[in-house]
DNA sequence: TATTAAACGGGACAATTGTCCTACCCTGAA
DNA sequence: TTCAGGGTAGGACAATTGTCCCGTTTAATA
């Protein structure tokens, strides 16, 4: 769920720090709620995280937003743009103060040309992007609600970060009140009972769900 | 929804041609039904379809499929099982008889890490794939499926080929019943009428939707 | 402290979607 | 022709999710 990438991280700091003082890469600082990127706008950079947190999320015409993922340490946004050329698809947005390297795209385009590590860098990314978004997607459409939510809990304490409800429901792609529902009837259902749910979880796992219960 | 990627077939053309005669890269059959791969096993080729239709679909535990995209001429498959080492996320099923290109892994490492436009094909084919699945999840998520439903059939007609209810209801996330249920009631509403839908479509779409619905 | 606005939780009802089941229509075999 | 089996359409009901709205809590400010 919220997304990192040590290597790639490690990849720019080295980069930037050979590169003549990094007079290419800048780094760019956003407060919460301001955005890297900005859905149908044409970009001239690519980021890649140094601190913080991003959602990154498509906001439909109809009012509704549809959280892909959260992006935080070493991890790329505008890459998409870089290879294709075309505008921005997401919303980048900080939910933390966040900084950033910003990578102009004539650079981004020489990395992808001349530097095999970066190349493979990005494209392992890419790979554990697209494997991330099936599984989801697929786990949210044919499953009930209740599932994909005691799977975000989980995974939300498993990495000891808080998300804004509003955020969470988002990212499960339902509205506030059914998150509020649904949470409330897991409450009910008492999940310590391993036979009130047809889920396998850890131990850990409910721990931490239980944990994350208390705060919301 | 019917992907296809005409460069990289014709890379793989040109590659097996001057590769001594293709001693490295063998070419498969598959008839109607049979898998290209096989999710959760290894596989140890990547294949770039030469000739016919797949399915790309996750089947999950409760017995539903969720069908990511139909790949066609010039489409790649195993590439993230080939960067990731991982095993195969997605069953990739023949939907029409199927002729591919085998690239077996090593040979697909060696691409990777030699051929330069051989990794910029993959990147902008990644990203289009992501790009497409963005798109697509969001507004399946956020829009009623009546809405994702005429998208389909749009463009099914647009490309002119004609894919099993199943499959449409797969692609979807739904049930065959709600398809059906769903195609009736924009029958009845008349998707002539531009009033009864908020959604814009061209006249020509609305002509391919219409001839795709006499068939349904 | 009092006041007001904004955020939050949840009740009631509507709309959407899934499940189950029956009827119908094919097709091939007896 | 008749019958069984497989596939398809759709009715009836249940479950899920969304929309609207109101009462409560929280927080900021006079």
């Amino acid at each position: 769920m919220l997304r990192t990438n040590p290597a790639f991280l490690h990849f720019i700091e080295q980069f930037t720090a050979g590169n003549g003082g990094g007079e290419k890469v800048a780094t760019r600082s956003f407060h919460t709620g301001a955005k890297l990127l900005h859905q149908g706008d044409t970009t001239s950079h690519v980021y890649i995280i140094r601190e913080g947190i991003t959602k990154c999320y498509i906001a439909e015409d109809n009012g509704k937003d549809y959280i892909f993922e959260f992006l935080g340490k070493g991890e790329i946004t505008g890459e998409l743009e870089g290879i294709g050329k075309e505008k921005c698809l997401c919303n980048i947005e900080a939910i933390t103060p966040v900084t950033a390297y910003a990578v102009p795209l004539a650079l981004f385009s020489w990395l992808l040309s001349n530097d095999l590590s970066f190349n493979k860098l990005l494209l392992e990314e890419m790979a554990i992007r697209i494997r991330n978004t099936c599984i989801r997607t697929s786990y949210q459409r044919l499953y009930p609600i209740e599932y994909a939510l005691l799977r975000l809990l989980s995974l939300e304490a498993e990495q000891d970060i808080v998300i804004p409800k509003k955020d969470m429901a988002d990212y499960l792609g339902i509205t506030i009140r059914s998150f509020n529902r649904t949470l409330k009837e897991l409450r009910a259902k008492n999940i310590l009972d391993p036979q009130g749910l047809n889920i396998d979880l850890s131990k850990k796992q409910l721990e931490e769900i239980l944990r994350r219960f208390e705060e919301l």
